[in-house]
DNA sequence: TTACAAACCAAGCGCTTGCTTGGTTTGTTT
DNA sequence: AAACAAACCAAGCAAGCGCTTGGTTTGTAA
């Protein structure tokens, strides 16, 4: 079977991480989350990957040109995922339990590194990359308003969805700081606690 | 009556940031959270400071210093508040509120920019900058765990009180992102909120 | 084999950066 | 008014930065 990522690249909605741009992007990420943006010169990312500084300029026009790909490709796989595990599910508590795992996923596994570069080093973009970002984010911000508004209206969730939301979201990007999965506790153990934050028991 | 900070500025605990040295704190730390520490050159911040770049060296010796001291000072001043803010509660579940409110203050309030600048910058700090700021960081931490080790041997929190001190340190600290007490909520109300992400009501 | 484009190299330009230097101003103490 | 230190200025250096350039190699398809 194919895998969703096989599905998105043929599709041309991301890029074959085993291109040669796709390959420079993974290296990106994994230094922009390691060093900062603005620490990691385009002579440490070629050397990552083992070209010539100005080769990098073949791929992208510039070097914030590639911290906007790194941004814009985990958010587009990430949504699609999300996507996909709210088809698959029945009940609303069964619906947010999926969108944290989803986004626990995003955060420590294929897409963790993109998706640290997301948060910390969004001021590095011109204000237009910003808005274009942002409008990727509104999207998947919307699919988790939707289910916790339906939450609320089930009576499952109390208070605020913005605030709970936004709580949650403070909690779960704040797991790339410390959550490894060789620690004794598995991903779904963590999603189940992270729930408890959002439901009544 | 004396203020905190100035009994604190007394002792030499903490900067005066009237003087010299403070206003250039205060000023980088704006700048920092504002474009990111490596995006402020010493010349934006002479500039804000309304002196020359060189002269900011007379202050410190290096652009590194002074991130460190912004973070350090602000480590300084809100472990001191929330010493304080413990010994005037009583019970665990008001101390538990305090903490909350203490730390909501110190991302939103006076040392908020210096805040942000702790929890984003840190990379940018030598390792053995990071190496001493942390060792301040766990003076705090030793606070808030055993609060939170207490209230779970009183019921009053369940499940493991470092996950949860993780979730509330990366749900708190995100509301540096959203939070404005003009939009018609105030502190201690978010604060509420905050505590029914740990207690169980 | 030829044709062509994608991918890359080697070299370096122009600019900005953190920081240094030697000297001057300002404020305080005696 | 003398003495001294804290605070600051004006100028610029050496290094590192993003990016450009003209040319070469590699892969692919007819």
């Amino acid at each position: 079977m194919k895998s969703e990522l096989e599905t998105l690249v043929e599709a041309g909605y991301v890029t074959n991480p085993e291109s040669a741009r796709g390959r420079l992007l993974v290296k990106a990420a994994h230094l922009f989350k390691k060093k900062g943006y603005e620490r990691t010169t385009v002579r440490d990312l070629a050397n990552e990957v083992g070209i010539q500084s100005g080769s990098i300029f073949h791929h992208f026009k510039t070097k914030e040109e590639i911290l906007k790909a790194v941004m814009e490709e985990a958010i587009r796989y990430n949504t699609a995922r999300m996507v996909r595990a709210l088809e698959t599910s029945d009940s609303t508590r069964e619906k947010l339990l999926e969108l944290i795992k989803c986004e626990l996923t995003s955060i420590t596994g294929f897409t963790g590194e993109a998706m640290s570069v997301l948060v910390y080093e969004w001021r590095s973009l011109t204000e237009e990359s910003q808005a274009h970002i942002l409008s990727l984010r509104d999207i998947y911000e919307k699919l988790w308003l939707d289910v916790l508004d339906q939450a609320k209206a089930e009576g499952l969730v109390s208070g605020d969805t913005f605030i709970v939301r936004r709580f949650l979201t403070g909690a779960l990007s704040w797991t790339t700081t410390w959550f490894d999965e060789r620690g004794g506790m598995t991903l779904d153990e963590l999603a189940e606690q992270a729930l408890l934050l959002a439901v009544k028991p």
